[in-house]
DNA sequence: CGGTTCCTTTTGGTATTACCAATTTTCTTG
DNA sequence: CAAGAAAATTGGTAATACCAAAAGGAACCG
């Protein structure tokens, strides 16, 4: 009954994830109301306390909204709504991941020690690690990529890339975007990366460049393959001919 | 018992606000331990699940991380109000302004439209206009690199650039150096900021990182001869030849 | 018959207790 | 003094109970 068995560390993690994975999937629609604390704990083998800190993980994250009394409810699904103001799509945040973390890239094969370099390696296999069990999170990755940030010995490039990383935790329809895109793509990532460090080690700021956005260009392609809604298919296109002009322009 | 009292709604959400808030007051330093869950129980006058769903309430939202068998670890300062501009000196943000508005640039370049140029050549007088008052601001400038950075279409973009230009603002010796700089070198900046805008009108992507480059390497320039302290010597050297390596290597 | 009231059920909110597992500390012990 | 074992500490999970808010339905009243 259950699909969760002898999760490595935190239960509520693995139970949050599912629970994100069945909302992306729209097992769940917008307004529903999930089921009841007791029956999610019975259907999952696991007790009610695990239950709330998952249900309560889901919510700081505002993918559902709890009404006392009530339920918990679908809040909001990609592509629902464009708010005109602040709201920065998967999209965006990638594509500034595209420019930026390129260039911290370059600049960290000309700044890296062998420790770092060493470190790093040790990531990509972490990497390899995670997508080979289903239910991985993203930690190494996002460790691997802070760690390049943090070779660039600047601070401020390290902050802002950090930044980066994690505002797509705080958008909904970001995060479900890349849930999606992550449990349907888990395959090149592992030889993306090796490039990577490969132009790491050979100190070359042009190919650690171009490896890094190579990189990010194939994120891009996995978040425009999860997305259906035919909204985003006009943005996919924008970004996409936005993305090839750019990609031209500096070849 | 407890300073909570006024939420009728969910205590944990009350106790994440007020653990957050002592987070903020560095009552907490980063990496250091939070008190056990047991014992924040008892502080507070609440029960050890509703400590644990606050707990996971931060930890979701990255302000803290949490390690089986030992306790939890205050990992960085909450959003807004979080100063990394402390360690970080003018010569690192400028570093990074350098790297990341020089691909903004380059991404304007081939997305701005005849309208925002006008804008941003009107800026470009301004800017000569208050270069001529020995008392002018620095706005226009300001306006200048952001509505270069909102030419780009990304709000990821323009929200980094945005924030690394106001982290200068967070440190006294940073803006005093920024000060400094200013009134000691007011001649070339005019021409570098209409290189800036040739390259755009020209819609030409690597002359506008190139412009882009030049105008804020010239500005860490004009921060090294402001230096005068003989600690920050040593760091001139070792920032003007991590520049050089970087810039011989994408020459 | 329609609407209101009230009670019962359901659901989330919190507390209590207990026990397990990982970690850390302490104290043996060679 | 160091290595290793035992104890204390800490988070992880479970089970249970009770409260309060909300929802649903039945009884009551107009």
């Amino acid at each position: 009954m259950s699909d969760i068995e002898k999760g490595p560390d935190r239960l509520y993690q693995d139970l949050a994830r599912n629970l994100t994975e069945e909302l992306a999937s729209g097992a769940y629609p917008v307004g529903a109301r999930l089921p009841a604390e007791r029956e999610l704990a019975v259907k999952y083998g696991v007790s009610r306390p695990t239950v709330r800190e998952a249900i309560i993980a889901l919510e700081v994250q505002g993918l559902i909204e709890v009404r006392i009394g009530s339920g918990a409810y679908v809040r909001r699904l990609p592509g629902s709504e464009d708010l005109p103001g602040f709201n920065v799509s998967a999209f965006e945040l990638t594509e500034a991941r595209l420019l930026f973390e390129g260039e911290a890239a370059a600049l960290a094969a000309t700044q890296i020690t062998d420790e770092e370099l060493a470190e790093i390696e040790g990531l990509v296999e972490a990497i390899a690690r995670e997508n080979n069990d289903p239910r991985g999170s993203e930690k190494a990755d996002r460790a691997f990529h802070l760690a390049i940030a943090k070779a660039t010995r600047n601070g401020a490039i390290f902050d802002a890339i950090e930044r980066l990383w994690d505002l797509r935790s705080t958008s909904p329809e970001a995060a479900l975007l890349h849930e999606k895109a992550r449990t349907a793509n888990i395959k090149p990532v592992v030889d993306e990366h090796s490039a990577i460090v490969e132009a790491l080690r050979a100190r070359d700021p042009v190919a650690a460049r171009l490896a890094m956005r190579g990189h990010l260009s194939q994120v891009i392609d996995s978040l425009l393959f999860a997305t259906e809604e035919r909204q985003i298919q006009e943005a996919r296109r924008a970004a996409q001919a936005k993305r090839d002009r750019y990609a031209r322009a500096t070849a």
